[in-house]
Order: structure tokens, then sequence, then C-alpha cells
DNA sequence: ACGAGACTTCCATCATGTGGGAACCCTCGA
DNA sequence: TCGAGGGTTCCCACATGATGGAAGTCTCGT
């Protein structure tokens, strides 16, 4: 029953954490106890006793139309104290400037290991917005335009142990490996990554990295609309504000980790 | 060594959920193994082997100067596909005009157990801010101003058995339980709680509950500003305004419970 | 350079968590 | 009204995951 060889003596606590993440994954609809037992492999009492265990503490609650397991209040409340909190409100004013300028929705994700969350999301004045994911959703890294971004900035190595990582999700998502590759591999080039046809048919993203002081791509911007929003000759104009956006982040980020050393 | 009677059945669950509070409590700080220890009476090495695995999963981190341990990154993105993140934003307005309006800084805490936790703080534009409390901080429910204002609004029965709960760690705030039943008792006839010389000598609070659909306080807001930027006179001004705000989170947060049923 | 206190690792032991089974309850759709 | 599928609670034998004492390592301050 045990999937990762480690003996680290802390199964139970690990269980638990699995559970969370796989519940913020299915934010915000939630998932059953069913769901839980397909997922993880583990008989209904026990993650019933883990569950109920979550719920005492309040980082889980459950949805009142479906009793379904979801994200609990006091996890925003730990969450408050740590320093990811800073990063959400050192990006937000580029943000939302971003926005304003190119009038569609921008997303800013970070990656947590194999996974990207959506931290913030702007909308723009255009009255057409493509709001592909809600502000806390998780995705295996690489179906979403942020997430390949991310990818084009690793080694290929790196990048393919991580498709590797999540080639099972990835397939539940119904994304085939060889497009993300050569999308990745494009964006290496490029600079950026597009998608035509990204969540929905007749939308387009483009997404950009953001680098951390070591280089490292720790987070991406994406714009998505629709896709007569971002004809050929627009492009060099959005990306040139999702860079300088990225950018700015990018720097806000190297800043505050060195001025709080 | 069980404190608590309950056979649940998931006690290494239990606490490392335990620890995360506690480093929580002591955020931005954080705190050592050494404190943990002390705080929650287990042998190092169990503790460690804990913090171990909730530092594998991204939910603790070390702090780089001392090697203290601190709130994670992926708290806070867990936590952003809570519910209580709606909380926050929707109340997010009303908090900056209230701050805009009164020139002092203003928090919002929310109940959270026996605790009260910081989820916002807007600062004014009076130049000496008093800024006694950073957002994510967890404090034992009833120390600060918000939180004797919560108390102040539950039956006394309610609140004798928190201050109860809590009588250690008010101790170690060097606060008397006889002044807080006198501050609740003057809250509960008010209307709002007045804490003179509240966190520093020569300072002054206000603060006024929140109430759900049910009635039950599960906020509240408050000003702290220098103690002359509270005379008597200006005392109903400030509460009109506090009150105001508070009533108007009250509403916006029961629409939004009845919007999302 | 030293010592004390803090941190980390190891490992024998056993309490803790596990999971199968089964009974019961609840909700919803037919 | 009934049935089916899910959810919840109980029980218990078992083994293994979690425990904590002890010993080793690191990191300060002096």
């Amino acid at each position: 029953m045990a999937q990762d060889g480690a003996r680290s003596g802390t199964q139970s606590i690990e269980r638990a954490f699995a559970i969370l993440r796989l519940v913020a994954a299915n934010s915000p609809r939630g998932l059953r106890l069913t769901d839980l037992t397909r997922e993880m492999g583990l008989p209904a009492s026990t993650l019933h006793r883990i569950l109920k265990t979550l719920q005492d503490g309040g980082l889980i609650e459950r949805s009142r139309e479906g009793r379904r397991y979801i994200i609990g209040s006091e996890l925003t409340l730990l969450g408050l104290s740590s320093p990811m909190r800073h990063f959400r409100e050192l990006a937000s004013g580029t943000l939302r400037s971003l926005s304003d300028q190119v009038g569609d929705a921008v997303f800013l994700s970070v990656r947590s290991d194999a996974d990207t969350v959506c931290v913030d999301r702007k909308i723009g004045d255009f009255p057409i917005q493509v709001l592909s994911i809600e502000i806390g959703s998780r995705r295996p890294l690489g179906i979403s335009a942020n997430g390949a971004a991310m990818l084009s900035r690793m080694t290929t190595g790196k990048a393919a142990a991580i498709l590797d990582q999540n080639a099972d999700r990835l397939q539940s998502f119904g994304v085939e490996r060889a497009v993300l590759m050569e999308r990745i591999a494009a964006g290496r080039t490029l600079g950026y990554v597009q998608i035509r046809h990204a969540i929905v048919e007749g939308t387009s993203a483009l997404a950009v990295p953001i680098l951390d002081v070591l280089g490292q791509p720790v987070a991406a911007i994406s714009t998505i609309a629709i896709a007569w929003r971002q004809p050929d000759h627009r492009i060099p104009l959005l990306i040139g504000l999702l860079q300088a956006a990225a950018a700015e982040i990018s720097t806000a980020l190297i800043e505050d980790a060195t001025r709080r050393r």
C-alpha cells in the first residue's frame, strides 16, 4: 500500500496533507468521501477518521449543497502568517495595472512542487472576460499557460521529470504530453508561451515566467482572452507588457527577500 | 501523557496542527525547537520528526536568521481556496474607508476557537500610527480589544468558559482575568470596548463586534491610536464610524452566505 | 578553545493508527 | 414507496507507524 519507499515515520500526517492538496486541487467544488477513496486508494473508514480530525481542526469544512469537503477557514488564517502573503501583495499593484493596460483578465500563478496555484487574478475592462481559473486553484504543472511558461525556463531534464510526475493527471485533463513538450520548446526560444484554444474553444492565452534571484522560474503571469483579442500583430505589444510586469514583480520579489534577509 | 481524554485515533495529526497553531501564534518571529518542546511538553525527537514532515510538505519553513520555524508558503496557497478569503475581500473596502475616516490604524480580527486572528489591517493618514499587531497574528481570545468586543456579545457563561480555557496564556501575557471580565461587562452595556494603555503605554483602542446571521460575534474591528487621539468627546463619533463599518461588513457577510447558500 | 545548550539521528519498543467488516443512517431519484 | 449509493459509526485483531530515550553532532557565546 505504500507507494513511496520512504519509511519516514509520519504516514498519517502525510496522508492528511495529501488530502488537503487533493481538496484544494478540486476547489471550489470540493470532493466527496467516495472521490477521495478513489483518488487516494485508501479505505473509507481510514479516510473518514482523518477527515473528521481535519474538520475538527477547521482545516476542512463541508459545503452545504452537497456534503462535499472543501478547504476550511483555518487554513486561510494560518496562511496569513506566511511570507507568501507578502508576495501576493507585492505583486498586486503590478497585476492591476497590467490588467488595465491589456484590458483582459490576467493571472498570477506560483509553483508548488509539481503543481501551479493561481494566487491572484485581475479582470480588465473589455466586456468579454475569460475567467478560466479561480484564485487558489491548483493544477498539475504544465497544463496552463503559466505552467508551460515556468517549465520553459527549467532544464529540459527537469521539465521532463515534472511532466512524468504529472503523467496520469495530465491524461485526466486530456492533454497530450507531446503537445506540451512542443509548447515548452517553443517557449524556450521565444521567451513566452502562447496557447490557442486554451481552456475553451476560441480563447487564447499568453504567459511569461517570473524568475527568482537564482534565475529559477517560481511564478508566471498570463493573460487570457477570446482569440481575436490576441492577433499576431498585437502579440509583441502584449508580450512586452507581460514581460515588463514579470520583471517588476521579479525585482520586487528579490528586493523583498534581501530586505528581510 | 495524554492531556485530553479523547481516544480519537489521530494523535499525530492533532499534534501537527497544534504545532502549526503555535507557530502561527508566534508569527512573524517563529519558534525554535526548544520553544516547541516547552510549549507542547513533548520530547524533541518526536517534535523534530513531525517538523521535518511539515517542512517537506512546505507547511512550515525555516527563517534564515535564527533557525526558527515559521509558517510556510503552502499554507497560504491552500488557504486561498477557502471561503474565508472572500470574507477578507468583502471587508477590505469598508476597512479602507474606515481607516481613511478615522485617520488611525484599523484592525479586522476573526474568532478561531479560543483565539483571535488578525486578518487585515489598514493604516490611516495621521503621521503617528500604532501598529500593534501583524496580519495573521493569533492571540488568545480576550486580550485584544477585538477579542474583548467579541466576548462581550457572548453569554457570560460562554465568555467565562473561553477565558478559563485561555487562563494560562492570558497569564503569560500578563493580563488579569478580573480586568478582562470588567472590560467585557462594560462592553456588554456600552456596545463597544475601550482599552486605555492597550499594547503600549499611552495608546488607546476602541473595538466593536461583527455579528453573523445568528447574532453570534464572529469578528470585530478596532482602531488603535495614541491616547490623545481618542478623547472622550470624540468617542461617540469614532464608535459611530466603527459600528457603521461593522454593520456594513455584517450585512455583506450575510448576503454572501445566502448568495452561495 | 571550551562548554552549554540546541539540534539531529538512531533504534528498540509498543501504543497508535490501520483497515476489513458489518450495521445503520441519510438523501435522492425513480 | 422503495432501492441504491453514499456516508457514518462501531468493533477489533494486527503490524507498523509513531514514539521518546539516549547518544551523537552542530552552533553559539564567552
